[in-house]
Order: structure tokens, then sequence, then C-alpha cells
DNA sequence: GATAGAGCTTCCCGTCACTGGAGGGTCAAG
DNA sequence: CTTGACCCTCCAGTGACGGGAAGCTCTATC
């Protein structure tokens, strides 16, 4: 199968699936005429790693899971490590979301938006109130 | 004030400061031996960008409201909107990171972390129930 | 005055996970 | 035989810096 067709399987555009092989995440064959060849395992490969990218893993966290997933010898502690410690990175993240969406959701709520220059948001950008408004900053 | 005062009054390390400069976002003087020397303005202007950064606007937005800043004619309605959009922009993000915390969360709470090879996670990215339990992916 | 060490300068490369585009070969249909 | 859709490789750019080399300047000490 071609590029298109694998790229059409697996949700994943074809420059990726090229990328992917040049950083050896899979290694199709070649036809003769020099078209990569894509046969059910190198399918199966890009699925898991377009599955595997969509829950936000790294591509180096793709290459480990990849690896157990074709290791008859793994452990599910192996496993759930890796998710474990990309499930802690998700989470640091989205703590800082949060804090960033409430800070500056408090901000957007106290500006008028009309065609004064006063502005809220703006003062805060400017150290308006250096300790006040910005608790534990 | 040289680089490295600057960099302690505002947080912001030297080679950030420099990359600002770089980028046209602050235009500190020059001494006569080269160093380049922040004045007030320059101090100012860069702790307003340390903490927009820190609230998550990227360096275009930080330029619009840096002109924004300095804009005597401004409306508030002008800030409100690029804050808007940022908002906006960090919701999408949350979302889809609670999206993934969720999906992820699930599998690794049902996944046992011992030293079987049984491992739900791994099913779940081989596409092991490809529509039953990942419900709307 | 010599020297050592810290601080400053510029410049270039690397990050992460792709994406776009140039330049050129291959294939199927009409 | 040409057209258009594929495919190939290689290079450059993204955002927002960080690391490190090579070299100049300043300050303190001897």
């Amino acid at each position: 199968m071609n590029i298109a067709g694998a790229a059409a399987r697996t949700g994943l555009p074809p420059k990726t699936i090229r990328y992917y092989e040049d950083i050896g995440l899979v290694r199709p064959d070649r036809s003769a005429n020099g078209y990569r060849d894509f046969g059910g395992p190198d399918l199966h490969k890009l699925a898991f790693l377009a599955r595997a990218r969509s829950l936000g893993f790294t591509i180096e966290d793709c290459r480990a899971l990849l690896a157990l997933y074709e290791d008859r010898q793994r452990t599910s502690a192996d496993v759930k490590r890796v998710a474990e410690e990309h499930l802690a990175r998700i989470d640091r993240k989205l703590a800082e979301l949060e804090s960033m969406r409430q800070a500056l959701g408090r901000l957007v709520e106290r500006c008028q938006g009309d065609e004064r220059p006063e502005c809220p948001i703006i003062d805060d950008l400017a150290g308006g109130s250096p300790a006040a408004e910005r608790p534990a900053a």
C-alpha cells in the first residue's frame, strides 16, 4: 500500500508518516519504483502511533510504547509507568493553564471593553498592584 | 543598568532579554563599551513582557499589547479583544488536555501495573475496541 | 603592570513535531 | 503523447528560547 493509502487508513498526513520513517518509528518496504510499501504491521504501528500521539504522548514516549507493544516480555508495570509519567505532565500543564485562565479571566471580567483607554488588563501587565491583585504571583 | 541587573529586576534570563531585543520588543541603549544599558522604560517593558508571557500570551500578542500599552489613544476594547482571543485559546487547550487526561486516566486506572504483559493501555493504543471503549473518538 | 575571573558581546546550532515547498521521477487515463 | 496525480528527496521554517564557542571588557588582587 502506498503512502496515501496508509495516510487514509491511519489519519496521519503523508508528511508525518515520512517523518516517522526518518526517525525510525516505522520501516516500510520499498517497491521497485522506490515508493514506500506499507504492509499490515506497518499500518498497525502507524495507527498505534496516531492514537498515542492523540493522547499527547511525546515521540520518545511513542518509541518506548511501540517497543513495549512488540515486546512479549513486557510487564504492564512498564507500560503503566510511561503512562503515569505522561499523566503527571498533563496534570502539571493543566494546573498551569488553569492558573492562567483564572488570572486572565478575572482581568477580562473587570475590563469594560469600551472606547476609553483605562484598562485593568494593561494595568496588571504594567505592574498595577504588584502584590494585591496577584496574590502568590 | 547592565543585562544581568535587568535580568535580576525582571526575572527574565539574559538570553531571553537579548532575544527580545533581536525581535524588536525592546531597544536598550548601548554604553561606550558596547554593553546594553537598560533604562527605566526598558525595565518597565521587560517586566510587562515577563508578566504577559507568564499569562501565556504569545510573543506577537505581547508586541500588540506593548503597542497598546504605549498608545494613549488605545481603547480598552482593543486590549480586551486580544485578551479574549487568548482566553479562547487557553480554553481550547484546556478542553484538549482534559479530554486527554480523562482518556488516559481511565486506561491507567484499569492497568494492573504488575509483572504480567496484559495491559489495557497497550490494548487501547493497538486499537483495542475501536468504538466501544473510546466513545466519540 | 600582570593576571585571573566574572561579565559582556555576537553567532550558530539544537529543541519538538512536524509543515511547506522546490525540483524531479513515476504511473494511469485519455 | 500529454496531462495530472502520485511519489521521491532535500532544505528551510515554525515558537520561544537555551547551550555553548570565540572573543572583548571590567574589576580585584598581587
